[in-house]
DNA sequence: CCTTCGATAGGACATACGTCCTATTTTTGC
DNA sequence: GCAAAAATAGGACGTATGTCCTATCGAAGG
């Protein structure tokens, strides 16, 4: 059984909920590969992140799928489509083995009033997904993947050169809005420069100081997270 | 002087923020093609769009810039830098003439206990934004600029084939993240399958029967707007 | 009415990128 | 340890798209 007090403890969810949707909270876990929120359905929970990694990805009619965003606790998901579509827009998936707790959708409606704290705090978290994306998007739009590459492992990479969203090839192809190949392409132009290492489908970074040049405008930094902290007091 | 009693009964904004809060909305014009927000200045305001046309853009490093939205009243700005950023992330222009008004953000923090609808009604169109956003992203990201457009067009055209966002080749470009050049290349060659009407820069949807095959997925139909009155009971 | 100027249309060319396919390497099963 | 299968790397080719530039058109001014 899934500590929940554990999580509402760690992440301050009873500063963030009024006790009754704090009882009313359901822990669930999956595990890597499996669906968290599977796009199209309908809304029926907010979904609290609370242990993993995860990603967030849309599908297009003509099956070819873009990456939206790669999410590490503390999260929310759901909140987009609870005021407006009510059905989720985008699939989101585990990485890593992850729990999760649900926050009926009813039950939030009921206890609106009590809960301006929560509304906050989603304003805030969406607003930071909504710039993102945009920033994303542009560069996605405007850049060569050569600059997008660069900008991304500038963005989301530690001082030791791992990479945080991830080293996957194939998934930041989608993320980068490249084919595979093209991004295969320029990995190995980059390699050859020297910047990094590449072995079976997985990067490293090695040579910081050589991308600045070569990214144009930045992905928003990893991590630019609302805490639900900032609305306890 | 600007009938601002007359928007607040129009918008049903007394259901929406609280007293004191509707004491504090200060209104304001614009005339075409001047700023309404000014991206990356601090947010002092949200701001509610009550009157006329506007359009929001962001500018990148290298001096492009990508067309985000078209608005049209209701609706407001700056929502989602308020909790995250804290600057506006993206400037808006008036097309046409155009009135707003202004909510300070000290005076809102302040009465926040007592105004969670608005909150709701923020994280609805958040929601909204963040989703349309994502689609149009994808389908920039995905489709050739042919289809682009056709997606465009059978979204934000009404029936007798006036474009509502707009019918500027310069601004659609932009828009739908394509050069100039290209969306020229494209118009000709629906005006040559009878599809479209240009004179001067502008377009005019003639047949809408032939865009369906062209298109992929399709652009979010502009105006899929959360009406602030949903809350107010 | 003719000239000048700005805006629009379109040609020419280079290339970043996607699709398809094959060779190589790595993993898996026995 | 070897064969089969899967994953990865990279070649070949076509094209959608961007950049640059010129011709044409319409408006404005004298």
């Amino acid at each position: 059984m899934v500590q929940l007090e554990r999580y509402v403890r760690r992440y301050d969810l009873d500063g963030l909920l009024s006790a009754d949707l704090v009882a009313s909270l359901r822990p669930f876990r999956r595990g890597p590969g499996e669906l968290i929120i599977r796009s199209g359905d309908p809304v029926r929970d907010i979904v609290f992140f609370v242990e993993g990694r995860a990603k967030a990805y849309g599908t297009m009619n003509n099956g070819q799928s873009v990456l939206a965003a790669f999410y590490a606790p503390f999260d929310v998901f759901g909140e987009a489509e609870l005021f407006s579509s009510r059905r989720y827009a985008l699939s989101v998936e585990a990485i890593t083995g992850s729990i999760c707790l649900c926050l009926p959708v009813d039950a939030l409606l009921k206890a609106a009033p009590r809960n301006y704290r929560l509304f906050m705090y989603l304003c805030g978290r969406l607003g930071s997904k909504l710039t993102d994306r945009f920033a994303a998007e542009s560069i996605n739009l405007r850049y060569p993947v050569e600059s997008r590459l660069a900008s991304y492992l500038l963005a989301s990479t530690d001082d030791c050169g791992r990479l945080l969203g991830t080293d996957d090839l194939g998934e930041l192809a989608d993320f980068l809005g490249a084919s595979y190949r093209q991004l295969a392409r320029v990995v190995r132009r980059f390699r050859d420069d020297g910047i990094l290492d590449k072995s079976r489908g997985r990067v490293r970074l090695i040579d910081r100081r050589k991308l600045a040049p070569l990214a144009g405008d930045s992905y928003i930094q990893t991590g630019t997270n609302v805490k639900p902290g900032s609305f306890s007091k």
